[in-house]
DNA sequence: GACACCGTTACGTCGCGTAAACGTGT
DNA sequence: GACACGTTTACGCGACGTAACGGTGT
């Protein structure tokens, strides 16, 4: 299949198709033109790499990992499901951390709502007198 | 005050305040030689900045309500709180959006690491037989 | 002359969006 | 000739880090 129908197959867009050639996470073939030439299997592992990046993954993670498949073991060697383990294990603790963060951002917000919320009506109420 | 003793007394770099600057944040005056001449003042105002910064406001967002000051109303006009209220209650439903998505790559990641466990159990077991 | 500090300009980051300019025809 | 589709190159984003190069001396 060519670029514009992995595009529509996979719901991603043709210039991060081609971003992620350029990383090493997809590896077309090319037709006599220069056209980049994919497998049906390129669909789920298109999939894949986005499902990484929603974990927070970026491309240099991936790469050594995507071959591993997302849920099913692909070659499933020792040494596949290992550095994803440890990789996975790695980005929770960030992803725990970072919920953490946004939490503390969260009731720092709030905060600050409530006060300026009383700025406002006492400085509304000094101009009404 | 020149620039490296700003930096020092607010932990902020060199840099950042020198991008604060230039996103029009911090109008220092200038000596003859060029260099930058902040006020006291500015240690708060800085100060403010990075606490925006970590609340998930960009340089543009806090532009407009920097004035204000952070939790003391400066010159503390209607239009400043009202302002202020709305882009803090803007940035507060983001937040907790962004701590749901958070929370689903948790659980993802859980699952995930799970799955790999038992691969990586099964394939060492296999390979004592 | 040397050193610490100041300045500006500009490239790199990361996952793309968005032209621009040009070739191809599954 | 026109149109849809393919290609590469390259700038822009945001908040800086990090040289590189040169002037200043609170």
């Amino acid at each position: 299949m060519k670029i514009s129908e992995l595009a529509t197959e996979t719901g991603v867009s043709i210039r991060s198709i081609r971003y992620y050639e350029q990383k090493n996470l997809i590896r077309p073939q090319r037709l006599d033109n220069g056209y980049r030439l994919f497998e049906k299997t390129d669909i789920n592992r298109v999939k894949a790499i986005q499902l990484f990046l929603d974990l927070g993954l970026n491309t240099e993670e991936i790469e050594p990992i995507i071959h591993c498949g997302s849920l099913q073991p692909v070659d499933g060697s020792v040494e596949c499901s290992a550095t994803a383990l440890t990789l996975y294990e790695e980005k929770l603790q960030q992803t725990q951390q970072q919920i953490k963060q946004l939490k503390q951002s969260e009731s720092h917000l709030i905060e600050l709502i409530s006060f300026w919320k009383k700025v406002h009506a006492k400085q509304k109420n000094e101009e009404e007198q």
